[in-house]
DNA sequence: GTTAGTACTAACTTTTAGAAAGTACAACCA
DNA sequence: TGGTTGTACTTTCTAAAAGTTAGTACTAAC
């Protein structure tokens, strides 16, 4: 056995995905969701449906071809939907899928909590930065 | 004005933290629970403490490089607490803090809730992969 | 005395991200 | 009439990050 399993059925022919698992089709969605972009394009769009370039504006420092990546991965995973007009020039809707929304909600718990908790954060890293060493 | 505001004070004077805004340290921070290797590392600590090569071998795939920079970033924001024992060799124990254990919980309820949800982003896969150019 | 294991770091290569420009077209302004 | 702006991207090139491999200093086991 050079690898590992990547995925196993149980006793009633159920797949199960464990992200610990090498190879495991749940860690490339999880990248999807927590990438650097990923995330923030959830986040957002958790609070409603976003043109490309609003959605751009909206997750502040993302460029065009990241944007437009992570959008893509996120279509193809079931989370994101994509609406475009045919008009010229054309106009494209994201949205969250009802997927896409428990997924959002999930992050918002997480990024709601972080934000609350910077301020521990930021001692702890002058803690860090200043302790052990600077004694 | 060039740059985006990263922090802002509100009429209290005290800072508010927005993973929106480029170059807010929240978003570091979100960066390092959240990255390819820090959320596995954040979810395998939430069950226990872990030894270096233990928790290597639990986070399937994971290099000694990356894992070592990962424990690195995360003990530096005050969410993994790392206890070197000064035998030859040496053994180093890592382990969450009570700030890490709040983390780690909120991580575990996404992972946990991907993985179940995994079967229904494999049939949106199917869906788009084959979908609309396959007609 | 050879092999494996401890927790890393450093040098090097490969992959990915980011920046900038290109595309095709129309609406706006003068 | 014609230049500018805006739409949603893609392509090309460069910079940064991740991954691979080897090295360290030492011991316990075989």
């Amino acid at each position: 056995m050079e690898d590992q399993a990547t995925i196993a059925g149980d006793e009633h022919g159920q797949i199960i995905f464990d992200v610990f698992a090498r190879g495991c089709p749940s860690r490339e969605t999880m990248e999807h969701i927590t990438s650097r972009w990923g995330i923030l394009a959830m986040a957002a769009l958790g609070e409603g449906t976003y043109r490309f370039n609003a959605l751009r504006r909206r997750v502040d420092g993302v460029s065009e071809k990241m944007l437009a990546q992570t959008l893509q991965a996120l279509e193809r995973d079931g989370l994101v939907h994509r609406e475009a007009q045919a008009t010229i020039p054309p106009k494209v809707e994201y949205s969250l899928t009802p997927l896409g929304r428990e997924a959002s909600r999930r992050l918002l718990d997480l990024i709601e909590w972080l934000e609350g908790e910077m301020p521990q954060v930021m001692a702890a890293r002058e803690r860090q930065d200043g302790g052990p060493t600077g004694g």
